[in-house]
DNA sequence: GGCCTTTGTCGTCAGTTGACGATAAAGGCT
DNA sequence: AGCCTTTATCGTCAACTGACGACAAAGGCC
């Protein structure tokens, strides 16, 4: 059980800290870069470092995973909570495409098409395994963006994939937003959860996940009349 | 904002450590008790601390929120891991009943009535705040143990899940096992999104998670035919 | 080459943090 | 009460950790 005795190392270190100081190698220097190239380089480095081993790792660490001193880190960033909020910033609502509420509502496309291709996207782009780790170790952490993001962005997705889903099949849409959101959330949290399995919980499965998907979306959409009532009238 | 500044306190601490300490209160002596009491008690207490303050908080701050001086802890567990490993062991398997898979095949219900009624219970005892906060700490601290868990446990369930479904219907179940498990985690994925919303994101919504758990089955049960074939002959 | 701004490192401090040897208090037993 | 086993705490150690003042090295510019 290799995870034993490591948890706490690889939960508090983060990396092979000391890996250089036990062996007593003084590090060669790094090449000097323009300002705002190291920052950007030491950001990037970060958000894949704490994504790894939690926001609790050290800086140290991270400093070494840059090859930079942890001196440097101080130069860009006054704390380390003004750094882990800069990561956040840039790495979790980055991601989201503004196209993906257009392609959405394409009508030239049957919505199962649609679905399967938006949540391609969006499993392969959004929920990476970096992203997952960083939004579940802020959300555990009690920093209060989780629902922020999904506030902003996830919630008016749902309302126009349960809005055209219906709409195609002649179904009628809740007054209700917040059953509306619900109803979403089945296909969203189903897509969610797979990404969930296969990046923190190592579930493994031979399944292609695009293969998964596609499932979950025929599921979905065959799902909804036994959840939304017939429209009114004919459309 | 709240959380910006506290964020690595609340962290890495876990609680209101050294209130005591700086207001130089000597802490009143904890009464005696027998042995395997207390150790029950230091469990319990260590579940409810580490699932909200994650594996990385400190021992001091467990030992202050049980009442008891940090040292005593070391006279039960012979190290921090050792502690965490037990907590873990009595609170992921333990809410798990063996009742379900029996209920799960009673055909006195329809498999609508059963499949609600177990993800009812399913939601209520096993993805508590508690449970799901520990089960992702420790799956993202790469403890090994979520898959241990869903292999031994979940997996089996699903199959049953598909399995009674599928006959209700008329619907042939794949040969394949990831392609039966896959279907499965359409439903369990939903429901255990929808704890992971409410418990961990703080997403609330005023829809009661029961309300929800019979959307989420209707949804999969109407959809079942559109991922599944019909069955050969009739049945 | 000498100067000077910018970039990067050294060394250290104060507060933690897991662990544990030594010791004290409880309370049962006679 | 005196003794003894069990339970709980004190005090401390060595390693860790965020933060930062002081200093060194680069390299452009004249």
């Amino acid at each position: 059980m290799k995870a034993k005795s490591d948890l706490l190392a690889a939960a508090r270190r983060g990396a092979e800290t000391h890996a250089r100081q036990r062996a007593s190698l003084p590090r060669p220097r790094s090449p000097r870069l323009p300002r705002e190239e190291r920052r950007a380089q030491i950001l990037a480095q970060a958000s894949r470092f704490f994504s790894e081993y939690g926001l609790t790792a050290q800086t140290r660490a991270l400093a070494d995973s840059c090859g930079v001193s942890q001196r440097l880190l101080y130069s860009f960033f006054p704390s380390k909570a003004a750094l882990l909020e800069e990561v956040y910033r840039s790495e979790i609502a980055g991601p989201f495409k503004a196209i993906w509420f257009a392609d959405l509502k394409d009508r030239k496309l049957s919505v199962e098409q649609r679905l399967i291709r938006f949540y391609h996207e969006y499993y392969d782009s959004v929920t990476t395994r970096r992203w997952l780790r960083l939004f579940l170790y802020a959300s555990l952490a009690e920093m209060a963006m989780a629902p922020d993001y999904i506030a902003a962005i996830v919630t008016h997705m749902l309302e126009i994939v349960v809005a055209e889903a219906a709409s195609e099949q002649g179904l009628k849409v809740p007054a209700d937003p917040a059953q509306v959101q619900e109803i979403g959330w089945i296909l969203h949290g189903a897509v969610s959860h797979l990404a969930i399995r296969r990046h923190v919980y190592a579930n493994d499965n031979p399944t292609p996940a695009h293969d998964v998907i596609a499932l979950q979306v025929r599921s979905f959409l065959g799902g909804l009349p036994a959840v939304l009532p017939p429209a009114r009238k004919g459309r």
